[in-house]
This record gives structure tokens, C-alpha cells and sequence, in this order.
DNA sequence: TTCTAATTGAAAATGATTATCATTTACATT
DNA sequence: AATGTAAATGATAATCATTTTCAATTAGAA
């Protein structure tokens, strides 16, 4: 049951879920259910291959349902000052073109079985970006009497 | 002087280096060396972009310098089972546009400075698969009297 | 029901990373 | 050279996500 709940969880609200929330939510609905409870069961259906799992610089994973009817593939934006994370698809036939044929050279050069990929946009948001120039400004003209 | 001992070292080794790896090495060149300072100037060289930080699934940063002289643009292939990385720089070519074509358009429609990116192809290296192969094998098989 | 193995929750342990703080260093100005 | 000041450093403690332990509960098979 406190399986269920969590993949049911994860299945409803799609955003990037640290264990941590994922847990609150779920707590919700089962009170009875344990944090370690949440790692673990997380840990299985990522093995399941149900989700993945991400790491995006925050000190925490995060996890999100595996492509499928609710979700797509899609690669992350992220931003290495705020955090934010923007989900893109653009271009996603070219890129899987190349992935396809990437993944047949690489399990036969050498012989690795491939099951997912990833692949992540590092840089500045909109946000941070006005932000930092909005300082160099400031820097540059020096501080107004 | 902590800087430049722990830059080169970073140069001269060029493997995935972990924080406390990196700490090791320079220690013997620079005994004084603190474990503070190697994770200081780990992330201001990150921040400077002269070396990348990784997440590869173990629960440490590694790091390796950022693509000049020494370092060419390569992915990596993670296998979740024992943990080894593969560099790889197959298609580098058709990947290079692709991320090129891709950059312009997400730049522009999301006003994010992209200042890199990274790319993890996940499964099972050579040797875990054997591996798995013989355990399901004997486990269709069963127990040898 | 009875037995056994898997699952679970609570709590403790682990371990990478970060924060603190007193000391040292680098360097510009006297 | 002496002085002043801000940055850099090393040692140590604190943090905090994740893992491990372990006793209790649950789910099925017999
Ligand atoms: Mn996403
Ligand atoms: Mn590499
Ligand atoms: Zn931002
Ligand atoms: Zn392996």
C-alpha cells in the first residue's frame, strides 16, 4: 500500500519531486508511511525503471515518471544560480535521431547495455541573468552618492 | 599557491576526480593542504569554468577540466550497477550541431545563457551484464545439486 | 491457523559538503 | 622596513540528505 500511494503520488503532480516532498504529500494520504519508506521505494522504481532520477545541483535528487502516457521525453534547463528548472523538448526528433544512432555505435564499441539518457543545459535563467547585469552595472558606474 | 597545486594536479591526472581524490594527490605535493580549500577551489574553478562538475550516481562530485588543450567535448556512459564511466566522443560531430541548433533556439525562446551542457548515457557496462546473465541463468536453472 | 519471507517505520549511523573562526598570507600604502 | 586591510587558508564543528539497523507488522503459502 505505501507503494502505491507514492507511485500514485508521483503519477498526479509531475513536477520534480525531491524525497523529502514526496514524502509530505504522500503523508497526506498515509499517515502511517516513513520517510525511509520514500527512499527506498523510490530507489525501486527507479530500478523498475518507472522514473528517473536527477541530480540538478541542488544537494538532493529528484525524480519524475519515465516517459510514457503522462510524460514525454524531454531533456532540463537549469539554472546554476536559482536552481530553476525548465523542461524542453524542442528539437526533440533531431536529437533522437542522433541518440538512436549514438546508442547503436556505443553498446557495440563497447557492449554496454543502454537503458536511459540525459541530458542537461547548464547556464543562467532569465532571472539571474538581469540580475547579474543589473550588478555589473552597478560595479561598473560604481556606487551612486 | 593551494590553487595552482590543486589546478595541476587536475592537468596532470585527468581522470573523474573526486574531491576528497584530488585532496590525496595534492597532499603529497603540498602537505599543508586543507580539505576546505580543495572544495573551495573546486567550485571557484567550476565557476570559472576551467573545470566541469559531475554527478555520476555515486554519492560524490567529480570533476575533470573543462574542454581546452588537454580535454576535447566528450559524454560519458554511467553504469548504474558497478559505477563505471566511460568517456566517449563518438559523433561528436552530428552531436555538436545538433546542441549548436539547439542552444540558438533555446537561448532565444527561454532568455537562458547557456554556458555548457552534459550529456549521460545510463545501463549496464560489459561486465554487469555477464554478470547478470550468469545469475539469471542460474536462477532459470536453479541451485546445482 | 501456522510458518516464513518481504515490507515497513522509527531511530541511529554515515558521510559528503558547508559553515565557522582564528590564523596566515598577499599586497598596497605609508 | 613597518603598517593596515582584505582575501585566503586550515582545522574543526555543524549540517543534512541518504543509508543502515532492527524490531514489529504484513502478505502469502502451506
Ligand atoms: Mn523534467
Ligand atoms: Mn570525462
Ligand atoms: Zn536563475
Ligand atoms: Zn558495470
Amino acid at each position: 500500500m505505501p507503494r502505491q500511494a507514492i507511485l500514485e503520488a508521483l503519477r498526479k503532480a509531475n513536477k520534480h519531486f525531491s524525497t523529502e516532498e514526496l514524502y509530505h504529500v504522500v503523508h497526506k494520504k498515509y499517515p502511517a508511511i516513513g520517510l525511509a519508506t520514500v527512499y527506498r521505494t523510490l530507489e525501486l522504481l527507479c530500478q523498475i525503471g518507472l522514473i528517473f532520477k536527477f541530480d540538478f545541483g541542488d544537494g538532493l535528487s529528484r525524480y519524475e515518471l519515465a516517459v510514457g502516457p503522462d510524460q514525454n521525453h524531454h531533456h532540463h534547463l537549469i539554472c546554476t544560480t536559482c536552481g530553476r528548472i525548465i523542461d524542453f523538448s524542442e528539437l526533440v526528433e533531431e536529437e533522437t535521431r542522433v541518440t538512436r544512432e549514438l546508442e547503436n555505435v556505443l553498446s557495440k564499441k563497447y557492449n554496454f547495455k543502454i537503458d536511459s539518457h540525459q541530458t542537461h543545459f547548464l547556464g543562467l535563467c532569465e532571472k539571474c541573468l538581469s540580475d547579474l547585469k543589473g550588478s555589473d552595472l552597478s560595479a561598473a558606474t560604481g556606487t551612486l552618492k
